[in-house]
DNA sequence: AGTGAGATGGCCT
DNA sequence: GGCCATCTCACTA
């Protein structure tokens, strides 16, 4: 059963946690590649001196997160890996989850012969091939390259677990709002640095 | 096991 | 010129 857009119109950290379980549907032609979030971070716009739309920071790159919820947002970090967020609430509400590690549900990708991982937000999309194609997507859209959906899985509260986000400690005291959330004990979590 | 450097491009002062 | 919502590899021990 596909999202609908108003799944995404909550509040971000709400929607953050409520995608967990969720499925990630990549479009490949007929094919569609399947894989279970299981890990995500909330990024809270304007307020969020961790997001990249803080002080409501227009620029060429953050334009896709002042799209309604629902839109993808794919940006380019460190000059080589790719980053896939979930934007969410309406357009003066630029903010949206990124999606930090999933369980695959399909087999790999005949192009993915190095065996790439899911469990980090560079690998994930690596692991796919998501890049700034994959920009401004409707995710609630069937036709997508790129849409969410949902199955019988279902996680309880007592599952989630809440901490800081990861690499953001430029933001002083919002690096530790407790924004990252993951599925307790899934293997597929990415490991952090520290 | 833990640390550190390098890759590499867009966006910033 | 410097920093980044990252990751891999090489080096120390």
């Amino acid at each position: 059963m596909i999202l609908n857009q108003d799944f995404y119109f909550k509040k971000t950290d709400v929607v953050a946690k409520s995608l967990l379980g969720k499925i990630l549907n990549l479009r490949l032609g007929s094919v569609i590649q399947k894989a279970r979030i299981v890990e995500v971070e909330a990024y809270l716009g304007i307020q969020d001196p961790a997001c990249h739309t803080y002080k409501n920071k227009r620029t060429n790159r953050t334009q896709s997160m002042y799209l309604a919820g629902g839109h993808s947002y794919v940006y380019l970090i460190y000059g080589m890996y790719h980053c896939l967020n979930v934007v969410t609430r309406d357009s003066s509400h630029p903010e949206a989850v990124l999606i930090r590690a999933v369980q695959p549900l399909s087999a790999a990708l005949e192009f993915n012969k190095k065996k790439i991982s899911t469990n980090g937000p560079g690998k994930l999309c690596k692991h796919f091939g998501i890049n700034k194609s994959h920009d401004q997507m409707q995710l609630w859209k069937r036709t997508s390259p790129l849409f969410i959906s949902q199955d019988d899985f279902q996680i309880t509260k007592a599952e989630i677990v809440s901490c800081s986000r990861v690499g953001v400690d430029y933001a002083g005291e919002a690096a530790q709002w407790p924004l990252r959330f993951y599925i307790s004990g899934n293997p597929y979590v990415s490991k952090i640095k520290k």
